[in-house]
DNA sequence: ATATTATTTTAGACAAATCTAAAAATAAAA
DNA sequence: TTTTATTTTTAGATTTGTCTAAAATAATAT
């Protein structure tokens, strides 16, 4: 079952992430920058990769993941997320730092001890960042959410999750006390650059739009 | 601090192994046949180890390690049986299934992980198997632990580990419902082969030398 | 449409860890 | 002390994933 090397599962990681901020098919060089690599590296593991039938891959024109490839994806994905809940939830480490941890771990744990550790865990379905845990057959729940700079002034929102995962990201937010869970309510946007102030309990904090777009949020009371 | 590959890890870990049930310096061959590779393959690494100073290497007079490769292997050993632990008393998995996925998890956690996970186990002092864990500096509790074999008729003796550690062997004892922390009496020894007949809650088990053997015990109140 | 630029692929090399087969060194036996 | 057997090491290949530099293809601009 697990015939995948770990190199292999994280370049289908990020096709499979690619392929959900990219219209057509996901080209060689965004691969490439996402995986901190050549060009040339991953057009070699994009043919292993056709030749096990994970991805469809035609020279010269991008690449598709297939059926077969996106559920050993969210398979990888789901380890992932699990064990950020772990990591936070259980051993108290904080959210902006466990990315590193459970991108070594999600390769290692065989499936029945996820399964184990997910009902340990009592089911969560969301990880420490408000991303969607997918199930043991590749299905997650669908968070519809909104980008906090899509706002309006005056009303509430509860944060859910983050469109950044970088740490540098999430660092930043963690200087707030912004994460998953926290309520913000706008209380001005800026017209000239789309910057807001925001309040959470009794602090403002001005937020650049760049930060603002990627705090996805949900209307306060819609959860 | 981490610059070791995980090949590098188990070689030091065999070796260390090794090296306390040897009286001289470990061989070459004894190596390849724990590790299931060949004499050439680890003439090969013993080089390249040498070369980092974590044992002590000459051509053709085997291997003694170093005070630098006993303290890696050692961090090896404390991830390896503190994650039996988690294994076990966390995920409820049985003491005879655990090894493998501990094999793994091993060369993956960071001494911060492994720290926290050490404080939510609450400092276990012991693995499944009975065998020390080390402490961050290396040190471990002997366990002045005989030989079930070497036990007295009438008499009564708590398991406390285990001289062999393959999965067959385990899973033998687990038919029995022998693993540590068990209490058992030696009702009758055989004179012409040194097989016994011990008593667990009013059943009796017939065990051979060979497993009697390999299971460590102390007199029952001992502990 | 042709020239220029950018992207992608190939070719050839490299490092890690392994293997088989042959050579060298050590240990055991005659 | 030779001879024989065993163990260990070297030599040369292989696999996986990577790289640089050059060639091929596609996209853009004039």
């Amino acid at each position: 079952m697990q015939q995948h090397t770990e190199t292999e599962e994280n370049y289908l990681k990020a096709i499979y992430h690619l392929s959900n901020v990219t219209i057509s098919s996901v080209n060689t060089s965004s691969i490439a920058t996402s995986m901190s690599t050549t060009s040339a590296s991953v057009t070699d593991m994009l043919k292993k990769l056709a030749e096990k039938e994970l991805i469809n891959y035609e020279k010269y024109k991008g690449v598709k993941i297939t059926r077969k490839g996106e559920k050993v994806a969210l398979n990888i994905i789901r380890k992932h997320r699990l064990w950020e809940v772990f990591l936070t939830k259980v051993l108290k480490f904080e959210w902006d730092e466990v990315h590193t941890m459970a991108e070594e771990l999600e390769h290692v744990s065989s499936d029945e001890l996820i399964k184990r550790l997910e009902a340990y865990l009592d089911f969560p379905k969301f990880d420490p960042h408000g991303d969607p845990i997918p199930d043991q057959s590749g299905k997650l729940e669908l968070n519809d959410q909104m980008s906090l700079s899509s706002g309006e002034t005056g009303a509430k929102y509860t944060i859910t999750g983050v469109g950044e995962h970088s740490s540098a990201f999430l660092k930043h937010l963690a200087k707030y006390g912004l994460k998953p869970g926290i309520t913000v309510s706008i209380a001005e946007i800026m017209e000239f650059d789309k910057s807001m102030l925001v309040k959470v309990n009794k602090e403002k904090f001005h937020l650049s739009l760049e930060v603002s777009k990627n705090i996805l949020v949900k209307k306060y009371g819609a959860i």
